[in-house]
DNA sequence: CATTCGTGGGG
DNA sequence: TCCCCAAGAAT
């Protein structure tokens, strides 16, 4: 496979490989989630929406709100038609409200520039805000069949250890994993179709992260990181920074303006802490606190165009 | 290429 | 309790 020698190299179509197709394949149609955004008849935006959701954000915590989303705006015309404040109060709490904001733009593209139809083909997902690489081929191979090399944060596990025996990929995704990614990918459309969920929830619920649960794994024995001892990760993952920063009092602020359809005055921000929960209570105490940091967090959140400043207060743009 | 950007459950 | 990190994208 490309830039890389060892066993695996242009044994892409070996009976090793095809064992590994054939294992990995069948262990998911037995263990898969039924996941509502998976279920036969399922469109291109049910799936869009999901993925737009999914990132960075675990399944768990995106189901209610993908539920309460479809159920309300079925089709990207239905979110296009309301105001981008609506968008950010129905994402709730799953974080990274920007894709909310990049989700309603996309549905308005897709309304006016392709006739309230998801597109089909990753380069004009890939043209769509807030579609990546990664949601660009999702949507086409997971809604339309299409055979993409899906490689996300699961896929990208999955391969660092069966094929290149390492314990964790590398922090940052390299042009190599994708080349390795569409090498052991099967040829044919539907198999490959099968392959990208089937190693993507193989890295979901066996092959993860931390303890990984390799006495389930149906390719024990063709693992390189097995077969290597399971070495340790040759990096720490340096952690994400989270109390006193910037990104905490910004979620302190939108949190308080998906409450109110008016504009917030910035000194009443403190006003609505019985309403809050215990983590935003924290950061709004910052927010009374530290008065240049929680004008950045602001500063930021306008030029973002997640909040608008009137004479008034602050309030969610429409 | 490194940073920034939310949230909350589980190890 | 604390820390890790989860179907990433944009800059």
């Amino acid at each position: 496979m490309a830039g890389e020698s060892g066993p695996w190299s242009l044994v892409s179509y070996s009976s090793v490989v095809q064992q590994i197709h054939h294992r990995i394949n069948h262990w998911y149609l037995q263990n898969s989630r039924d996941l509502p955004w998976r279920r036969e008849g399922v469109g291109g935006w049910e799936v869009m929406v999901s993925e737009f959701m999914l990132q960075q954000t675990p399944v768990v915590r995106v189901l209610p709100v993908w539920e309460e989303w479809m159920r309300r705006w079925p089709r990207p015309q239905d979110l296009a038609a309301e105001p981008l404040s609506e968008a950010l109060k129905a994402w709730g709490r799953l974080g990274y409200p920007r894709r909310a904001q990049r989700l309603h733009a996309a549905a308005v593209e897709i309304t006016t520039e392709y006739n309230g139809e998801v597109p089909r083909t990753e380069e004009a997902l890939r043209a769509l805000p807030g579609v990546g690489d990664y949601t660009a081929a999702a949507i086409a191979c997971f809604a339309f069949g299409e055979p993409t090399v899906v490689v996300d944060t699961n896929i990208r596990r999955v391969h660092a250890r069966l094929f290149g025996g390492m314990a964790l990929p590398e922090p940052s995704p390299r042009a190599s994993e994708f080349a390795r990614a569409k090498d052991v990918q099967p040829a044919d459309r539907a198999a490959a179709n099968l392959w990208n969920v089937s190693v993507m929830e193989l890295g979901a619920l066996v092959c993860t992260a931390r303890s990984p649960k390799c006495d389930a794994c149906p390719v024990f024995e063709q693992c390189a990181w097995i077969a290597a001892g399971q070495p340790a990760p040759h990096y720490t993952p340096k952690g994400q920074a989270w109390k006193g920063t910037d990104r905490q009092v910004r979620g302190a602020i939108m949190a308080v303006l998906r409450e109110h359809d008016h504009p917030v005055p910035q000194d009443s921000f403190l006003s609505d802490l019985g309403r809050q929960s215990h983590a935003t209570y924290v950061a709004l105490e910052k927010l009374q606190s530290e008065s240049s940091q929680r004008e950045r967090a602001l500063a930021g959140l306008l030029k973002d165009g997640l909040a608008v400043l009137e004479d008034d207060g602050v309030r969610l743009p429409s």
